[in-house]
DNA sequence: CTATATGAGTCTCAAAAAGAGACCAGCACT
DNA sequence: AGTGCTGGTCTCTTTTTGAGACTCATATAG
């Protein structure tokens, strides 16, 4: 484990060293990162990870997701590659969005943040607790 | 205690069964991952992995973040125990961050997912550059 | 025949969040 | 006396998000 920071440090090393060549703000993984991390991304790749799953069930699944934010957040997910977008000539035309490879491949370091996230929201909830007491 | 843990996937399944029990709006894990997947966090998580920082030297490390957003993300992850932050009684005082262990912890996993968009960062770039290309 | 519903969005407008940059305090150095 | 350093806060503007009406073609209900 401390095999991975290591590997990390250097990164920061490089960007920090970095006047004339690499600079933190160009860095990859902060390109790649800012597409997933924000409020929807996650929760619907969790679902889209089940199955694949249609416009309106989505929009049922996460009943508190705004149908705008929904069209946009699919299509930057499709946009970076995560999801496939099939619309279907049914009659009143369905779309179903699913994961690509490379979607379920990201799925899977998200999936152990996720459990990690199930296992240790005792401790978030506490620490919180916590901090809000002592800043009353 | 948390009694009540269910696996991600029955949370879903419950959802989608419309029974009264659980809510994918309560979800415990988007509870926690709300708080870690925004724009700044897993950058900042990330520097403090490295080793303990200044305010000032966070600052110039990331240096496209505004004050008022690194004060904010870094309370908001001293808050959910992520962060420890420690005030020196220096001439000018300063104020160190670091990682508590909880912030160690939920950074194994995160790490894991920094290490995948560093991978595919490429793959990513190139579907991005393909959808825009038949966008238009 | 008219009324209403459906699926997958778009459009508009209001509210919330983020970004830019000035300002604050105390102390050291020049 | 002026300048810089520290770690912020305050205010103002721009961007992003949310709420909700509207579209369009078809289907079914009354």
């Amino acid at each position: 484990m401390d095999s991975k920071i290591v590997s990390l440090r250097s990164k920061l090393e490089i960007y920090k060293a970095g006047s004339g060549g690499g600079n933190i703000v160009d860095c990859p993984v902060r390109d790649v990162i800012q597409g997933i991390s924000n409020k929807w991304s996650s929760l619907l790749m969790m679902a889209l990870a089940e199955k694949p799953y249609r416009f309106g069930e989505l929009r049922r699944l996460v009943p508190d997701i705004s149908q705008r934010m929904l069209t946009q957040t699919l299509h930057d997910l499709q946009r970076d590659g995560y999801v496939h977008r099939e619309v279907f000539p049914t009659k009143p035309p369905s779309v179903e969005y699913s994961l690509t490879d490379l979607g379920r491949s990201m799925f899977g370091p998200l999936h152990q943040l996720l459990q990690w996230a199930e296992l240790n929201h005792g401790a978030v909830r506490d620490a919180r607790a916590a901090f809000d007491a002592t800043e009353t």
